[in-house]
DNA sequence: CGCCCGATTGATAACGCTCAAGGCAAGTGG
DNA sequence: CCACTTGCCTTGAGCGTTATCAATCGGGCG
């Protein structure tokens, strides 16, 4: 998760863009800094980056006048938290986040993890508000696109209401699966079934499916799969002695990717 | 779960209907029969049951016209399986449903519990291939509401869009709180959870919230719920003797809220 | 009436949690 | 530049919750 950014409306609306991948975040990556980028996103790579189920050229010059800014956000940082008031969908543009739901007495479930180019936010479509926090795991950047707007152009063109369902109904079913997850395996095939998860979504943004940077800590990992940090840490320990992968710290790569899908 | 049916337009496009309740079934319900029931089902109810972010008297007609048949399935059997083809959302207008997820090794985990007047087949939408399979608890009958025409409307009517939206952000939210059950509640807190949540649903849709029939057999809870049929059932048994539940088999009555609350 | 599926309950074992100590790496201040 | 702090990771030992295996029970349906 380090090198490429994607522009905001390429990625709320398209729906994988398979990138030039440049990724072996051996060292820590160089900080995004600016306090707040404001400045707007305009089509950019759009035109390129291609809607997929057809939008006119005609089209066009509206796709551009969605309103769409930028901001970073610092690692630890929240783009939201629960209760916040929603009225936007980001779009991770460089860097991860990961999303929680905290209990009444404090627990707090990792719900997500969103690598650049994934959507970010749909927890407030029901509510007007906020249900999830959304922390930065490194520092990291979003687009910005207003919902107001973005429902506006969905009523005007087809393609762009089929591209905010299929998000919704995307969301829905890596839910479904985290569910099986979390309900039907034991430890050893949860942190399996993560890594090859990862692993997949790298590739689909264009990054290395086999090595990556996890930012998660252990804890977090945990949390998202319902386990402790520390049987986190003693199945990648297990993991990597039976030559599995191969890991220091957040750095992991992964060397039997059918050794891992056979647990 | 029993008496009282929805009419299809008015589930899928309003957000809450209280309804008078009865509901004391202590004994099996009459089935619901009749082969396949493709009447057209009309504005009936409609009318009444309020869109609720005002549509307009004029959008009437176009309400009216989404096609949209009714279909009865009997206990045990599939409105849809995991890989058919998606081509319409359902609302349960009778009875109840399970859906799940199959692991590629055959191991189901239930995903979630449809009690009458909740919406069902949104698993489709991002793919056009249903992920999950939707099984009748009991025989029950569901509302077709056709997604192309769903969408298209949705694009004349305003209220109608956010109506849709919404019924998709709540079942990512839906999910996210059960991946927190999940995750981070002991079996006690998951079984109290359950209790609680289908209660309160059975009050949103007009049933009675502290005595019902869960249809779900002790296997179907454990799947959901990410422990096994015998915890399931201790934990009742224990939940009963602490005076907190009283239950026979399928029916459930809820003695102390606080009680279940507090764990 | 008898069968069978589902529920209950018990005994035992295992998987993963808790508690605890130690290590490594990066950041901070003298 | 080094000592100190801090956060995170790793590993170990013991225990508890929950799974597993098994026997019995009960009710609904043929």
């Amino acid at each position: 998760m380090g090198a490429p950014s994607f522009e905001p409306v390429s990625i709320m609306l398209t729906a994988t863009l398979p990138l030039p991948t440049i990724d072996r975040p051996r060292r820590v990556l160089p900080p995004v800094r600016a306090a707040r980028d404001t400045a707007r996103c305009s089509a950019c790579a759009m035109r390129h980056l291609c809607m997929p189920q057809g939008v006119g050229t005609d089209d066009m010059p509206k796709l551009e006048a969605l309103i769409c800014t930028a901001r970073t956000i610092r690692r630890g940082e929240a783009l939201y938290r629960s209760g916040d008031p929603f009225d936007s969908l980001y779009a991770v543009r460089s860097g991860s986040m990961k999303t929680s739901m905290a209990h009444r007495d404090g627990r707090e479930q990792v719900t997500g993890l969103r690598i650049a180019g994934e959507p970010l936010g749909l927890d407030g479509i029901s509510e007007g508000v906020h249900v999830c926090s959304a922390v930065a795991l490194e520092d990291s950047s979003v687009c910005i696109v207003p919902y107001a707007e973005l429902k506006r152009l969905c009523r005007e063109i087809g393609s762009m209401q089929e591209r905010l369902h299929k998000l919704l109904g995307e969301q829905i079913v890596r839910e479904s699966a985290q569910m099986m997850v979390l309900g039907s395996l034991s430890a050893d095939e949860r942190v399996a079934a993560f890594l090859l998860d990862v692993s997949e979504r790298n590739a689909q943004r264009g990054y290395s499916s086999n090595e990556f940077n996890l930012r998660m800590t252990r804890e977090d990992m945990g949390s998202y799969l319902g386990m402790t940090l520390e049987t986190v840490s003693r199945t990648l320990s297990r993991f990597q002695k039976r030559g599995l992968i191969d890991t220091q710290g957040k750095f992991i790569r992964i060397v039997d990717f059918e050794g891992l899908r056979k647990l």
